[in-house]
DNA sequence: CAAAGCTGTATTATCCATCATACAGGTTCC
DNA sequence: GGAACCTGTATGATGGATAATACAGCTTTG
């Protein structure tokens, strides 16, 4: 029963490198400190910094070049997904890419406590519980288990599941959908969603949860959703509002399009496009977070 | 030269228990299934499951009681925060909870491409940095790390940043703010985070990464913000807008506050509830998912 | 060219998280 | 009361991750 015990440190550096790489922090060209700066920084034997850089190389995050150092490459390869708040990403699909669902279980049953409370339901109604990813370009991004009262789940089948927005099954059935609260925060990633989301367990995750109701205020979905964070962020724009005593912002709500650049960037001004200069960062990147 | 390497597995198993644990999943009351039982679902060993319950037993999540079963145990001690999309946290502020800042770091000097691209500067341009955490409660909830051009960064001293909100101080220096974009992720807690936000490295965080600009379309500060997902979350709440066609939505601007019905309530039986020292602070909030 | 830095590679030793197993003692329930 | 759970505790063995160290070959720089 070979154990299999992963790496911890070596991870850990692994996960902080690429985590600021993937956010930009470390821009293509780059050179990283060196194994034995890293080392220090990090309180670790240089084998485990090499160990760390292993990883980020064979992903093609990084690309190192003996007697000279190892340097940031190609952070294009990562293109994260940006959505909205409402969390649409139609237009996406309009920029040629497209995404897929894979159905993961379906079935029937009586929800947990916590599920059934926030849907409204009487104690030991049943629930339709389904569980799917989301691909794009054939990578899977999300990892969704929805739960939807029994009297609206009947109205559809597995296949058509897999094959239509969940939400529109569910207006098809004749319910109306008016209100939802959702709420973000993070997590890690348990067994199923790292399999699922081909990753590590324990990596990091963005989470939404949503309930969705009708104007009766009886839930309709209850949507638990786990993003992979390197391929899918939310994004929105703000207005300021409030009058000048109180700063107060809302969301703008026809916000620009233009924005999927990739990485995180303001677009807005015209100015932006500042210099592609031929990252000419040398020794720099002594600064940190 | 001890290396003290933490636990992998343990830890892994304990991050997992714990999130459905802060997460309501299993609501305080609730027995967990016994050590055996861990151990045959995580595939490990009765140690390692026990390990993992020590660490929730030292912080006070579950009970455990020789004999019977090991019992969550009284959530209400985990009282997450709630923002709105605009990261407004006043209304916390009002019901009675008090948020301080600690500065941790104030200097000025030149920021990475990354910053100084999203802010539009020009090369070589210099801006004022500093790192904060937030506590409320008297426990740290986020970690702030912020850029402001270095001619705003002048107007106003260390220890005005320390007592002000930053847009206040932007403000007061004559700038106008109008708009603003935000992305919303997830990480892992490197190093300092860890010790600032006094968590174990890896652990997850919420990230929030925004970007205000007046109104000629220059960046007036960058901030990038990490929470702890379990003291802190976001919240919004949405109306479908679009027309039948089209499932739109758009978030609910005036979000009604008094809402959500708080989950605290939801376990069954009271049959734990141990009369412990109360925890002064009144445990009205809550509300979750 | 030579010094200084870097990555590549190898060896040895240590540590500790985990496994496997066994048994003690408490609780629950029939 | 006793079977069947449970948690508490102790044991030794093991293997993978890490540390410490040394040296090679390449690259950059002055």
């Amino acid at each position: 029963m070979k154990s299999a015990v992963e790496p911890l440190k070596a991870r850990r550096i692994y996960l902080l490198l690429r985590d600021r790489i993937v956010a930009g922090e470390l821009p293509a060209g780059t050179r990283l400190p060196g194994e034995p700066a890293l080392a220090a920084e990090h309180a670790v034997s240089r084998v485990t910094v090499r160990r760390a850089l292993d990883l980020l190389e064979k992903e093609g995050l990084v690309q190192r070049k003996a007697g000279s150092g190892t340097f940031v490459h190609d952070t294009r390869a990562v293109r994260p997904i940006v959505a909205d708040l409402s969390n649409v990403l139609s237009h996406l699909i309009d920029m040629g890419r497209s995404t897929d669902v894979k159905l993961l279980s379906f079935g029937y049953g009586v929800p947990s406590d916590q599920i059934a409370e926030s849907l409204g339901l009487k104690p030991g109604e049943r629930v339709q519980r389904s569980v799917r990813v989301r691909l794009i370009d054939g990578e899977p991004f999300s990892y969704l288990t929805t739960h939807v009262p029994e009297w609206i789940g009947l109205t559809y089948s597995e296949a058509e599941l897999a094959a239509h927005p969940l939400l529109e099954l569910i207006e098809r059935s004749g319910v109306t959908t008016e209100r939802a609260t959702q709420a973000i925060n993070a997590t890690l990633a348990g067994p199923e969603a790292a399999t699922a989301l081909d990753l590590e367990i324990g990596s990091p995750l963005l989470t939404l949860t949503r309930i969705v109701y009708e104007p009766s205020g009886r839930g309709v979905e209850h949507l638990h959703a786990l993003y992979r964070p390197d391929r899918y962020s939310f994004h929105m724009d703000l207005v300021r509002t409030g009058n000048d005593g109180e700063r107060r912002w809302s969301p703008a709500l026809g916000w620009p399009r233009g924005t999927d650049k990739t990485k995180a960037e303001k677009s807005k001004p015209d100015k932006n496009k500042l210099g592609e200069k031929p990252t000419r960062t040398a020794r720099a990147i002594k600064q940190r977070s």
